[in-house]
RNA sequence: GGUCGCGUGGCCGAGCGGUUAGGCAGUGGUCUGCAAAACCAUCUACAGCGGUUCGAAUCCGCUCGCGACCUCCA
């Protein structure tokens, strides 16, 4: 349990020991969305895989504080100067103020994290509410050199902080003299010093929804200033983890890290973690071409993609197949395989609470059963590898199961192991995993559960009396209710499927 | 075109120099009134071609295929 974190860090593109720059405490800015449209399934993979490196960090006693932003204002169609505000164009085809549009799109947002049990973040600020940081930062750039003011709107000069710093593109691998060609073709006709150049103020049109005073002209942020200005904010020039989605570590990440080290001469942050995309028929989830499907028809099924309905914590045992800094493939098969893996699971966790041992000594089993739980906490201590954490539970499964049907003895672990082991199960599965159990829910399910004693003991005497018929037909009406019973040596159980 | 990454058995997906990943599916068995569940056994692997090494899925080179970013995207 006393291994050391280790993390790969996108900076360092290795993986390195993870030391909080305050023992005890963490500090983690993780790109939210930009509210302009339902969340997609890529999006939530991304918000699922921080969830559970934060419910680890908790886990671990970290007390963290965890920053999660929402994106409403800034966020273009297009880049550089000639796109729209998303949100804004969104505004106008709804007919809606563009604050309404935000607030309609972030409810769902929060929505669909509840419905993926995806922790509510510390503090989840948003752009429009940080205006004036906004402000201050530009200034405290032009005043460090590296921004100039054209024609009322302010760009950050990426030449002249390449010059200085020499780093800008380190984190996407970018080469300054590169970026500089292969954008002046597009870009001419700007007001931009140099085509790698980009706003972080920008000057609005007359009829423009959202804008704001500003000491160069009344206009609206650039999108990636909002993270630079809310990081620093909440949790100072200097914290441990930044997070994303890969995608965004060019141009949006590479531009904060010249932000922040523009207004202050310092790297935001030390670690820098990125998740992978999730695929569809083997490229990338798009909602403009037609390989895409929404949580919601994921849920029900309603998609040419899908040959029936996956419950959300089917998906997000999915999504902790895989690690996070995979691509993972969306594949009808692979849920079908997911949604049994995590029944199969779930009954395990049910199984093991049935079990106890008079055993106080040692048992045969205890060296097994400890090493698998000392591996699965090493696996999440490289790197958050769920997949090979996972792998681990379905071997002590494996090993429950065994006990529960007699081919193990319980009496071959010892008390203080089989505690441990329900231990790590409750705490990998529901908190470190984030799953829930979909199946038993609470008061509804002991109502169930004492209905369907009832009626397993009145198939038990149909069976006694060899009274087929009757037997047959309560298994086969229960299971056309997605009620499996499971006939086992000390009599039946049941679970819903 | 530039940058980065990937190609693992029927499917998904770990591993990244020597040992069974794991899940799902298949096959044979145990159990069962018959099933299901569970258990046991078992079958399909590391894109191709070279090289390094006592030893390579794992390192290097080349070839082929694929993806991401560079343009809104998690």
């Amino acid at each position: 349990m006393n291994n050391p974190l280790y993390v790969y860090n996108s900076i360092s593109r290795d993986k390195d020991h993870f030391v909080p720059k305050e023992e005890g405490y963490v500090g983690m800015y993780v790109c939210g969305p930009t509210v302009y449209s339902d969340v997609h399934l890529g999006n939530c993979r991304t918000f699922v895989s921080f969830d559970i490196i934060y419910r680890y960090l908790l886990f671990l006693g970290y007390k963290v504080r965890y920053v999660r932003n929402i994106t409403d204002v800034g966020h273009l169609t297009g880049d550089s100067e000639d796109g729209e505000d998303k949100i804004v164009v969104k505004a106008k085809q709804e007919r809606l103020e563009p604050m309404e549009v935000v607030q309609k799109y972030m409810n769902g947002f929060h929505d669909m994290m509840d419905v993926f049990n995806v922790k509510r973040p510390s503090i989840e600020p948003r752009a429009t509410g940080h205006i004036l940081e906004q402000i201050e930062m530009v200034q405290d750039i032009i005043k460090n050199g590296y921004g100039y003011e054209s024609n009322g709107s302010v760009y950050f000069d990426t030449v002249k902080f390449n010059e200085d710093k020499g780093s800008y593109g380190k984190l996407s691998g970018r080469v300054m003299d590169e970026l500089l060609e292969e954008t002046r073709v597009l870009k001419n006709q700007s007001e931009k010093r140099n085509a790698s150049d980009f706003a972080i103020w920008m000057k609005a049109a007359p009829e423009h929804l959202m804008k704001w005073e500003s000491p160069w002209s009344v206009g609206f942020p650039g999108w990636h200033l909002e993270c630079s200005a809310m990081s620093t904010k909440y949790l100072g020039s200097n914290f441990d983890i930044h997070g994303g989605g890969n995608d965004l570590k060019f141009p949006h990440h590479e531009n904060e890290i010249a932000q922040n080290e523009g207004a202050c001469g310092c790297a935001p942050a030390r670690y820098w973690l990125h998740t992978n995309m999730l695929l569809m028929n083997g490229r990338k989830m798009s909602k403009s071409e037609d390989n895409s499907i929404t949580p919601e028809q994921l849920f029900t099924g309603s998609s040419k993609h899908v040959s029936k309905g996956y419950s959300p914590m089917v998906i997000r045992f999915f999504m902790l197949m895989a690690h996070y800094r995979s691509t993972m493939d969306i594949t009808d098969d692979a849920l079908q395989a997911a949604e049994k893996g995590y029944y199969k699971l779930m009954d395990a966790y049910y199984s093991l609470q049935e079990l106890n041992t008079n055993n106080t000594d040692e048992g045969s089993l205890d060296q097994e059963v400890n090493a698998l739980i000392d591996q699965a906490h090493a696996d999440m201590n490289d790197d958050f590898n769920t997949p090979k954490a996972l792998s681990r539970f379905f071997e002590l499964t494996s090993m429950v199961n065994k006990l529960k049907g007699g081919q193990l003895k319980i009496s071959d672990l010892g008390s203080a192991t089989l505690d441990r082991l329900k231990k790590a199960f409750q705490s990998f599965i529901f908190d470190i995993f984030g799953l829930k159990d979909e199946a038993h829910h609470d008061d509804d399910h002991n109502h169930l559960d004492g209905a369907m004693r009832l009626i397993i003991d009145l198939r038990a005497d149909a069976r006694a009396n060899k009274n087929w018929a009757v037997a047959d037909k309560i298994r086969d009406t229960l299971s056309e209710l997605e009620i499996t019973l499971k006939d086992g040596k000390d009599g039946t159980d049941w679970s819903i499927h």
